[in-house]
DNA sequence: AGCTTTTGTGACACCAATGTAACGCTATTA
DNA sequence: TAATAGCGTTACATTGGTGTCACAAAAGCT
């Protein structure tokens, strides 16, 4: 199940700075994964889908606007939202890290509550965006943004760890996932789940896309995991 | 309406100021309006509509937060984002401002770059809404110009909240909205509301829309959101 | 064939997500 | 000023999805 608490990327390069926003951030009650420089940063953005990223500007290693910049170019499933601090003050800097793609701009020195509301605020615009994106294999066709899937033009009625079973598999046909990828994917880390729970809904994903009596496009790739074709 | 420009109220009551804005917006490809005070800012919302409001914390008449927090409570299709200014910079003013309605804060003396990223920043969150004068689906028809809903040729009897809520699903039918993404668009950016209620007003939107006994055109989706159709 | 490991699946207790009535509050209207 | 309408919250009922388990079935292995 999806974690109730927002998960906060916090890059910063200065240890008691990071303390602080760590400490104010965990209050509030978020989940925080911080970085001290870029490349870290970079790491973390993969290994933890965070939902919001707060970016100082100076950094060692990539610079806080090349990480925007990268974070902008990667045709990844959704644009997380990127509040950057900074301590330049001149509007050029300003103009370029909004336009940049940084969502926010906070300058130093902040303060704490601004720096809150501003976090609380960009989380609850896109949160949970829902990825517009319409897959299709074979005569199978899932609408993300309507949260309908079809066979064969048959509406199919899906439950929603099963609907985004399927859609994970949709993304990359013929991928075989191993359970734990799936429960990291589907169910979402930090999550203390049976693997042998997969094999169940993937059970129930099958029975619900053969439904009307399609073949099963499924496949269980013994010792490894599932695949969709 | 002419989608390609956007279009700017600036409410500011020092004609200087109100001049080198207009100017810089304008030059930025923007339709400017151009308000005084707050009494005519809230006219010219109303005749206007414009896509976004630049609004200048102290004015004579009615305050600017005030405006604000009228904003907020008027049954409009959907809430117009308000760019705050102030000459104030405590820290207060700003927290209080954000969480008053306003989407974002620049405090003067601002440049005159930044304020144009952040209007644009703010424009692009919104965009893609339609400022449509009249939405249909299935029997029901959504007249913005008048607020009158009817179904089925019956009026409708909504509140402000549901009118808005209906108008956001009308605006594309068979989307999902999630609960956040509702919170975002009907009731405005930075005001805390818990996102149960979102439930209550879908439960008395369906209640309106069922008055004359038609079916139920509103869809829950399970773990997702809302979407009509 | 026997035996072991892995996967399929029905049953079930549990709990999270949703529907909804009721209530106190504020703003608007008469 | 009194009355009313709309709002946000809460509490409770209800639904239905979830995770686990136990056992059956299938696939390897020797």
């Amino acid at each position: 199940m999806a974690q109730d608490h927002p998960k906060v990327l916090l890059v910063e390069d200065e240890p008691a700075q990071r303390e602080v926003l760590s400490y104010n951030l965990q209050s509030e009650g978020f989940d925080v994964v911080s970085a001290a420089d870029g490349d870290e940063a970079m790491l973390l953005v993969e290994e933890e889908s965070p939902d919001i990223i707060v970016l100082d500007w100076m950094l060692p290693g990539i610079s806080g606007i090349e990480i925007c910049r990268r974070l902008k170019s990667r045709s990844e499933t959704r644009a997380i939202p990127v509040l950057m601090l900074s301590a330049r003050s001149e509007e050029v800097d300003k103009v370029r890290g909004l336009e940049t793609g940084a969502d926010d701009y906070v300058v130093k020195p902040y303060s704490v509550l601004e720096l809150m509301a501003r976090v609380r605020s960009q989380l609850r615009r896109v949160r949970p965006a829902s990825v517009g994106e319409r897959l299709e294999f074979e005569d199978i066709v899932l609408d993300a943004e309507t949260h309908r899937v079809t066979r064969a033009d048959e509406p199919l009625k899906l439950g929603p760890t099963e609907f985004r079973l399927l859609s994970t598999f949709m993304e990359k046909p013929g991928r075989v996932w191993s359970r734990e990828q799936l429960l990291d994917r589907v169910w979402g880390r930090d999550i203390y789940v049976d693997s042998r729970t997969v094999d169940v809904h993937v059970g129930r994903l099958r029975k619900a896309l053969c439904v009307h009596g399609g073949a099963d496009p499924l496949r269980t790739v013994r010792g490894a995991g599932y695949a969709l074709g």
